[in-house]
DNA sequence: TTCATAATAGTGTATATACACTATATTTTC
DNA sequence: GAAAATATAGTGTATATACACTATTATGAA
């Protein structure tokens, strides 16, 4: 009982990417993060301190996205955020607690890389990665 | 002033599939659906009358995940459910009004497929999909 | 120095997605 | 026919995503 794709090419990237997010997050559950939190704590923590906008810019996501995702963040003890009061910028770093978890992590998402790359061979894998370059670009 | 790709593959088609939504659901806007709720008319529409778990199997989308997407069809009164009181299974088909939105539709996103496919190139859009595919596979 | 403009952050609302759980109807089996 | 098993639907909660809008700080210009 094969499954067709969809005719519809925003049916089947949505699909497909909602496989590979369970992939990593699947890979990454011992550490407690979802993809998501994990690409928002790498980016802090190469980025610290840094305010929401310019971590919206770098991540490409909306910053209203990004608010509610921090949010979780903080709850969790994972991020802080440094800024003085009555100041508007934030100054978001990761706390230690939020270092370990991302330490912890990190050797998981190579796993899940290596998973993809292994499953589709390291040529095609580049060959998908500059399609959705040219793809991600359509939209400028 | 280019924008690398990520060094993550999952972030890479989250975000182009993000794309590709932006990119359908612009061209549809003037249908006032979403590709997400074209694709669901779309799917009753073939299956009427259809319950919610043939449509979840069919559309490969979480059953939960489809009861909260028909509310809002079903408040804009584009579907109703016919099944008589007290039963369980429900059954799901389209209203004139669904009809006359889907109709309105079914250009608009043929005008999206048509620019994906002019954008990215007939075969090169294949092996897009045959690669889409054998990665939805990899979570079966 | 004040007032207009920029930058920055956050909320409300909407769609998209799934898992764990509950509730009820339907079917099967003894 | 009653109990067990199965099918079906729905809710609570969580993450992911963005747009329209509001609010407040920071900066630049007159």
């Amino acid at each position: 009982m094969k499954k067709e794709s969809s005719v519809c090419n925003c049916v089947n990237i949505r699909r497909a990417a909602q496989s590979v997010t369970e992939i990593y997050d699947r890979y990454l559950s011992e550490s407690g993060l979802k993809i998501g939190q994990f690409s928002m704590l790498n980016h802090i923590n190469a980025m610290s301190p840094v305010n929401v906008s310019r971590l919206a810019e770098k991540m490409r996501l909306d910053r209203t996205t990004l608010v509610r995702g921090l949010k979780a963040l903080e709850n969790e003890g994972y991020i802080i955020d440094a800024s003085e009061k009555g100041t508007r910028s934030r100054s978001l770093a990761l706390t230690p607690t939020g270092e370990k978890a991302l330490e912890k992590a990190v050797p998981l998402w190579e796993q899940a890389q290596k998973y993809l790359e292994d499953n589709l061979g390291t040529d095609t894998l580049k060959e998908f990665t500059s399609l959705l370059s040219e793809i991600e670009s359509l939209t400028d």
